[in-house]
DNA sequence: GAGCACTGC
């Protein structure tokens, strides 16, 4: 059953100049706005013009969700059942079979799959879909594609489609392939901006919101902000003054906040109608961003920022920073002001009603007016002048380690990897860094090319430091311990239910009876909490006594599995969960934090003589910090460890190491002699003669501890300075010992 | 003694 009439979509209309563009070209951009048609209808247009004869069209998604959703709408299109000729696979669920002709993927599981098939030969059409949300995955397939167009110039073709990416970038980047643009079905957007730049953001969108609910007509209100913080104040602050307006003159008003660490049951009350003649206030993160559509919503107030991660590759460190959003990046059409949701937080038979019920509005809605309005909290010519073009893409924001590892993997002995032909490439410094990693942790040797290690490391769904983890655990005999800790790792942000900030004033010490990691540290505790839930029999209800979100304990078990799955083949020991409490209490797990020590020789950290900050390792050494909420213990003389490993440096109020481990001495050794030996230009394989070119970019003025500022030194230089400061360190300790 | 936007294999 078709929902909108299929003449109705724009993009039928192009059917045959995009198909006989893509008969005489070997890659097409097409852009298309939302509401074109172009997810559903591509697929179905290159199916009836006989591309499924030679082989399968795969359409790959950035998120689960719509994966499973549009490959669904196709079935239902092509009144046949989803599995058959129409499927999808994302992780842990793969609905095909050997029917199926079109498959709807999440890029990753693309990736994965040419990890066994380079050259993807099952497929005559690859459709890249939202490439304009430029994930890290969806960079590497394009640079893939283009090599593969190569290679199969006879029998496949490639599609880009996009909703505002810059077509005429993608279109240089292959070879100045045409770019086919189809239109959407858009109401018009009223757009307002502010004359001056508001002092501050949450008073300007609270006073937006009253203008708005006192003088403007029925119709809901999204509101964008940045974090939950935010989001709390602002919802408060809007019940109240909302409360003091005089009764009877103006509607009702429910308002809702929005934001990623809500329980789902909360997230999904934005689905829900509001009750008759009541306007509905939705302040929200940017999840809203792409994908699904709320209905109602008219008034969008956009105070122009976005919080975002980015990598720094000379100190390892993250940083959640508030920048400014970009001019494309974050596009809101309203009455398609779109809200994406997690994949876990919301059933595709929900999602899936609501894009029903959207149609139908649509449809019902067609020639009347109804225009939207968008308030933005900046003035026009800060639109014109101040935003980026675009969002810096999450591959010149990220740590590449796991990138380049799955590349080398690959074996394109065509390719130098750090000349990889990328969209946007990242800096040399980043590549460098991503070498230097996987050589401190085996992946690749001195010359950079990988090890049968790092082949078996690519293969696992994780990042490098808990693959080399899983596979050293496996040597000393602790597999099974290692595979529920990475599996608690990917999960991790999810894992705790946030508790908002009035609810933690009202109890300040929320009592927990979880196991406290034996004092050795997080990664620790990580196991001891999933041992214990196995115990109980993965009961939800203990989760929730807990504080730990249900669906992110459902998601560790799920990744464990698969973890068990892949590991299978080359497994040495039992990897079943460990139930023993007797065991749990008197366990050092050395075997276990020994392993971990091999899998993040790259993120080490050794402590001061006096006191308890720590000093990075093979990084430009920085000063940093036990995270106050780590359960790593002191000693009895208030000291913590003298080595750790973190799992992650985020730099907020201060730098930080979040989830940390105890490591011995002994252990650490190793990789001070890897580091002793680095070279990092023999890594990148001679590709360093650009070096030149680069050094101005990378030569950016650092600061020392004492925050004064000095020029960069040479990366051997520093490694070997941090070597030679060490062993004064030691012998100073040593005598301290005694 | 802090606070973390959103995805994904």
């Amino acid at each position: 059953m078709a929902i909108i009439s299929m003449a109705e979509l724009p993009i039928l209309q192009f059917e045959d100049k995009i198909v006989e563009t893509v008969d005489k070209n070997p890659v097409v951009v097409v852009i298309g706005e939302t509401g074109s048609g172009k997810s559903t209808q591509l697929s179905q247009i290159l199916h009836r013009r006989g591309y499924t004869k030679s082989g399968c069209i795969a359409v790959t998604q950035p998120r689960r969700v719509a994966a499973v959703t549009v490959s669904r709408r196709v079935s239902e299109e092509l009144n046949v059942p989803l599995g058959d000729e129409v499927g999808y696979a994302i992780r842990f669920e793969d609905r095909t079979s050997e029917k199926t002709i079109i498959k709807y993927l999440t890029d990753g599981v693309l990736l994965r799959e040419s990890l066994s098939n380079p050259e993807l030969s099952q497929y005559s059409v690859i459709i890249l879909d939202e490439a304009h949300e430029r994930s890290l995955n969806t960079d590497v397939l394009l640079g893939l594609m283009k090599r593969l167009i190569k290679l199969r110039a006879s029998n496949l073709k490639v599609l880009v489609t996009s909703a505002t990416l810059d077509g005429e970038k993608v279109s240089r980047f292959f070879s100045d392939c045409p770019i086919l643009n189809v239109p959407g079905k858009l109401f018009p957007v009223e757009i307002h901006h502010s004359s001056e730049k508001p002092k501050s953001y949450i008073d300007a969108c609270l006073n937006k919101a009253l203008d708005i609910h006192t003088q403007e007509p029925e119709g809901d209100v999204l509101i964008f902000m940045t974090g939950q913080d935010d989001i709390e104040k602002l919802v408060s602050r809007l019940e109240e003054r909302i409360q003091r307006l005089e009764e009877g003159s103006c509607m009702d008003a429910v308002i809702y906040p929005l934001h990623g660490s809500l329980p789902p049951e909360l997230q999904i009350r934005v689905f829900s109608p509001p009750p008759p003649s009541c306007r509905r206030f939705i302040v929200s993160t940017n999840i809203a961003e792409t994908s699904l559509t709320v209905d109602g919503v008219v008034y969008v107030i956009d105070p122009g920022f976005v919080k975002q991660r980015q990598y720094n590759p000379s100190t390892g460190m993250y940083s959640l920073d508030v920048v400014q959003i970009s001019k494309y990046g974050f596009q809101i059409s309203i009455l398609d002001a779109s809200l994406s949701w997690s994949s876990w937080s919301i059933s595709p038979a929900t999602y899936h009603k609501h894009i029903r019920v959207q149609a139908n509005q649509r449809a019902g809605r067609a020639g009347r007016t109804r225009p939207g309005k968008c308030y933005r909290l900046y003035s026009s010519v800060a639109y014109k002048d101040d935003l980026l073009d675009a969002t810096i893409p999450e591959i010149q924001r990220s740590s590449l380690a796991g990138s380049i590892l799955y590349l080398k993997s690959l074996d394109l002995s065509d390719i130098n990897i750090l000349k990889f032909d990328f969209l946007d490439p990242p800096s040399f410094e980043a590549l460098e860094d991503a070498l230097k990693q996987l050589y401190l942790i085996d992946a690749i040797d001195d010359e950079g090319s990988i090890t049968s290690l790092g082949r078996t490391m690519a293969e696992l769904p994780l990042e490098p430091s808990l693959s080399r983890t899983l596979l050293e655990a496996n040597e000393c005999g602790c597999l099974s311990q290692a595979l529920t800790v990475a599996a608690m790792l990917s999960a991790e942000t999810t894992l705790l239910i946030s508790q908002s900030k009035s609810a933690d004033k009202k109890r300040k010490h929320t009592p927990s009876n979880l196991p406290d990691g034996s004092g050795l540290g997080d990664h620790i505790q990580l196991l001891q909490i999933f041992e214990l839930w196995h115990e109980t029999d993965y009961n939800t209800g203990w989760c929730k006594e807990n504080n730990l979100q249900v669906r992110g304990m459902k998601f560790v078990k799920d990744v464990r599995k698969q973890l068990c799955q892949i590991i299978q083949k080359i497994a040495k020991g039992p990897m079943d969960v460990k139930t023993s409490k007797r065991r749990r209490e008197n366990q050092d797990y050395r075997s276990l934090r020994k392993a971990l020590c091999s899998g993040y020789g790259n993120q080490l950290a050794e402590r001061m003589l006096r006191h308890n900050g720590y000093k990075t390792l093979g990084f430009k050494s920085q000063l940093v910090q036990v995270h106050p909420s780590s359960v790593l213990r002191t000693d009895e003389e208030g000291m913590f460890p003298n080595y750790v490993i973190y799992h992650e440096l985020i730099a907020t109020t201060r730098p930080y190491m979040r989830n940390v481990c105890a490591v011995e001495m002994p252990w650490v050794r190793p990789v001070f002699a890897k580091l002793q030996n680095l070279n990092v230009s023999k890594l990148s394989g001679g590709a360093n003669q650009s070096r030149e070119e680069v050094q101005p970019e990378t030569a950016d003025v650092q600061k020392d501890d004492g925050g004064n500022a000095t020029p960069a030194q040479p990366a051997e230089d520093r490694d070997s300075k941090i070597l030679a400061a060490r062993e004064r360190y030691l012998a100073r300790r040593g005598q301290a010992n005694k």
